[in-house]
RNA sequence: GCCCAGGUGGCGGAAUGGUAGACGCGGCGGACUUAAAAUCCGCUUCCCGCAAGGGAGUGGGGGUUCAAAUCCCUUCCUGGGCACCA
């Protein structure tokens, strides 16, 4: 602990024991019990699931307590919500530490819930713990399995054979989504490939679909994010003549958004891993050839990218025609062209595309104009022109505007066979095979008789056996062990094998929420009426990190399932809050990067309530920012301040001569505070919900010292200060509520209106300015006319010193608020 | 390189066209105390001024407007995302 500020407050009541004894009554009284039969309307606010770790740390409590906060506030505005926790289980780190540790994941893993469990009670959370979920039990992974088997049997689930990056340091394959600039997102190692036999999910087929972001409530971040990464681009698939090689197939396709462009392609690009780079090369240039390709395919992710700056290439030997003019180009291998994208194949076109620009200037290949830009004067151009133009040096479609050029040249296309329009993505397939130990195993056994053969539904779950060696081999742990491997074909019963890999974690993630309706079902992931009911997730709230990774494949199962019949709604998070990170040291704080805060000194010293409402005030929730707990015992003082006033006998104001002003000020500033506190938490501004309810603290100390209200209109007061604050100081809330002779709980009543007409204003202050510089500020009734407030800003001291002697031109007034005086 | 978010007192931040700096931290002064802590009260953007008051001020420059932290252009800086996607 780094401060002073921590030894200053003396406390006026003991959080940990008020704290302490609330939450053993709220679960002893199943206080925030969900019961599917509740009449009130659902809502459901899902905070992401942890990871479990080992200890909760501040950073924890950053991202539950404001969501618990909300699910509080949900729930006092009349909704029956559902507020569930469970954890994220399978994973890495358990086995990675298991590697180091000796001590088994299983066991690593159970132990890290426990204890975060109880860390995350001691939060104060209204979580039914009857609803917890562990993705790393066989009654959770079991419907993963069962869900890979509908999947694989609607033909969304496939085997291939293909280069796969792999991590060296995890020794495993990642998905797309798991390599961040060539790195792994892990442990940052530079990603390699490998040709392996994976499994995929197809989520490509939902591209379009997920491409359609329009009916999310999501941060326009998000949005962005997600449709950038499926990275959708219509354009023309065509094929060039390549019968010249003799090889069976006689074309090879290309693909490209520049349709309009073909008659200036000069050369054309293929990937070095494309099948077809055997076949095409010339015997002279093999050697040349196969050495370009050996490299580019030793190269990682990271070398591949840094060759941004030189584009490196070679020729093939090989030519194939462009049919649309017949000329014949060559062929070459770069690097610059990637086999997952498109056909793997480029049409390259110098002039109108600057890669192919700078290529062909190092090779000095042909550059061909055929979009001439507004004003070309026929020279050579020095970069590649992108724009729109003329068609030029494009036979019949010479004179046309590109933009006509690209629509008739495609038909063109299309009306001779050559090929058609089509889109492409950016996104992949998702790769979910993991050669790892710890995660749900792939339910698919092999036979050399029936080939692949699904795990019989009544034979799930395979379990994962908790004796094998995890130590890391490149293959799965569990090719190792015989007893699981071996196993006989549910076909035709004689010696087959297991599928050894395991399921990225992402699987589990993204149908978690479905299960948390009915986290006990046994016939299935989930209940389907009880998922029907409480979904889709009304408010989901995490941090932007899984914008494309668990928030894609999220959206992906569900819009699966809904085709399957399983569900029938299409999104599953209505509404996303992303939220920002407690950082330490400007890193987000984590256990691996060893910089984390540990919350437990704080409670013990200052309470729960305290830590949460800190959390929460330190700044807009999205925002994020570094740890410092450098205030946090202003809000002990503040908490302190409340405790007192709301236990101050009102009965001492009684007999005391009324003031009316009085009355009706506090009365406007209850229903103004009630406003701003509502409508601030409604838009996740805790930092100024509280703010509001300091204010309002502040006020009604100077109204106890003015006196002239009676003990009704003070103990009101209090009451609705408690209940606005409940949710988000559940504790000392519920011990005031108590205090004050309410009956328990202050969490099941409804939060309190407020009246328009009691929150406005009698008086305002008119702002006075002459030429937009404050002059004056003059207390005003707010029934005031438009001419009043002129004559009386005219008239005010403060114009006056900076009027006389000019001449007054205009005179600008804005009701409620000033009169701008213009004079010259 | 492209896209997104942001830049406001000593600090966290508030204000989304109309009183810049709410609320809190820290600091200063005072009350209480033998003293300290805690607590309570007051002050606290900067500059000039004893004061009244005046001037400057939301990264820099320019613009729109009666009026700009807020809108527009431009530039710098910070954070995040994407990056040979044909």
């Amino acid at each position: 602990m780094s401060t002073t500020a921590m030894r200053t407050t003396e406390f006026r009541y003991r959080p940990n024991e008020i704290e302490a004894k609330w939450r053993e009554r709220w679960a002893s009284d199943k206080l925030y019990e969900v019961r599917d039969d509740d009449p009130r309307p659902k809502w459901y606010e899902l905070p992401m699931y942890p990871y479990p770790s080992g200890d909760i740390h501040i950073g924890h409590w950053y991202m539950y307590a404001p969501s618990d906060a909300r699910a509080r506030f949900m729930r006092m505005k009349g909704y029956n919500v559902l507020h569930p926790m469970g954890f994220d289980a399978f994973g890495l780190p358990a086995e990675n530490a298991a590697i180091r540790s000796g001590i088994h994941p299983l066991k690593s893993t159970m132990d890290n819930i426990d204890r975060m469990r109880g860390q995350l009670r001691a939060m104060g959370t209204m979580y039914d713990w009857d609803r917890e979920i562990v993705t790393s039990a066989p009654e959770y992974y079991r419907w993963n399995q069962w869900l890979f088997l509908q999947l694989h049997k609607a033909g969304l689930a496939y085997r291939a054979y293909a280069p796969a990056n792999w991590c060296p340091s995890c020794n495993t394959v990642l998905a797309n989504e798991q390599v961040i600039e060539g790195l792994c997102e892990r442990c940052d190692t530079p990603v390699t490939h490998r040709d392996m036999n994976q499994w995929f999910f197809r989520i490509t087929k939902y591209a379009d679909e997920l491409l359609d972001v329009s009916k999310l409530e999501w941060p326009e971040k998000i949005r962005i994010m997600q449709t950038n990464w499926i990275g959708r681009s219509a354009g023309v698939e065509i094929e060039f003549d390549i019968s010249e090689h003799g090889l069976e197939d006689k074309a090879f396709t290309t693909f490209t958004t520049r349709i309009d462009t073909i008659y200036g392609a000069t050369f054309v690009v293929i990937a070095p891993e494309h099948p077809l780079v055997e076949k095409l090369t010339a015997p002279e240039r093999r050697d040349e050839v196969n050495a370009y390709v050996g490299q580019a395919r030793r190269q990682t992710e990271v070398e591949r990218l840094s060759t941004e700056k030189e584009k490196t290439g070679v020729f093939t030997g090989a030519y194939c025609v462009n049919r649309l003019n017949g000329e014949r180009v060559p062929i070459l291998v770069a690097d610059y062209v990637l086999l997952t994208y498109g056909t793997g194949v480029v049409m390259a076109v110098p002039a109108h595309d600057q890669r192919d620009f700078e290529f062909a200037e190092r090779y000095a290949l042909p550059i061909k104009v055929v979009v001439a830009p507004p004003e070309w004067d026929g020279g050579e151009l020095k970069e590649a022109y992108l724009g729109e133009g003329t068609q030029v040096n494009s036979g019949q479609f010479d004179g046309l505007p590109s933009s006509e050029g690209m629509e008739r040249i495609a038909d063109h296309v299309e009306a001779n066979g050559w090929g058609h329009r089509t889109v492409n993505y950016r996104l992949r397939d998702w790769l979910i095979s993991r050669q790892r130990y710890w995660g749900t195993p792939i339910p698919i056994i092999y036979c050399d008789e029936c080939g692949e053969v699904p795990v019989p539904q009544e034979d799930l779950p395979v379990l994962l056996p908790e004796d094998a060696e995890f130590l890391p081999t490149g293959d799965s742990p569990l090719a190792l062990h015989e007893g699981f491997v071996n196993v006989e074909c549910p076909n035709c019963s004689r010696p087959a094998r297991r599928e050894t890999d395991t399921m990225d974690t992402f699987v589990d993630s993204s149908w978690y929420f479905l299960r948390y309706a009915s986290p006990q079902y046994s016939d299935g992931p989930f209940d389907p009426q009880a998922a029907k009911q409480w979904n889709p997730v009304d408010q989901y709230t995490g941090g932007v990190e899984h914008a494309v990774m668990h928030l894609l494949y999220a959206r992906f199962f569900t819009k699966a399932l809904r085709d399957l019949g399983l569900l029938d709604f299409d999104e599953p998070f209505i509404r996303l809050f992303s939220q920002g990170h407690i950082i330490a040291g400007s890193q987000k704080m984590s256990k691996s990067r060893g910089n984390v805060v540990a919350p437990d000194e704080y409670v013990s010293k200052v309470g729960a309530d305290v830590v949460r409402c800190y959390l929460m005030f330190l700044g807009p929730w999205d925002q994020g920012g570094e740890w410092s707990d450098s205030g946090i015992n202003g809000m002990a003082r503040w908490m302190n301040r409340v405790w007192e006033l709301a236990q101050r006998d009102a009965r001492a104001l009684d007999g005391l001569p009324q003031d009316t002003d009085a009355l009706r000020d506090m009365s406007r500033t209850v229903h103004k505070t009630i406003r701003r506190v509502v409508s601030d938490i409604e838009r996740f501004k805790f930092n100024t919900a509280l703010a509001a309810l300091m204010e309002f603290s502040n006020t009604l100390n100077r109204v106890w010292e003015r006196k002239g209200i009676d003990s009704g209109g003070w103990n009101d007061a209090v009451e609705k200060m408690l209940l606005l604050l409940a949710p988000m100081a559940p504790h000392i809330s519920e011990e005031l509520w108590e205090r004050t002779g309410h009956a328990f709980s202050i969490h099941d009543q409804t939060l309190p209106q407020w009246d328009p007409a009691l929150a406005a204003d009698e008086v305002f202050t008119l702002v006075v300015q002459v030429n937009g510089r404050l002059r004056d500020r003059i207390e005003v009734p707010v029934s005031i006319t438009e001419e009043e407030a002129r004559n009386v800003a005219l008239e005010s001291a403060g114009a006056q010193q900076h009027i006389s002697g000019k001449a007054v031109a205009r005179v600008i007034y804005v009701p409620g608020k000033l009169v701008n005086i213009v004079a010259s």
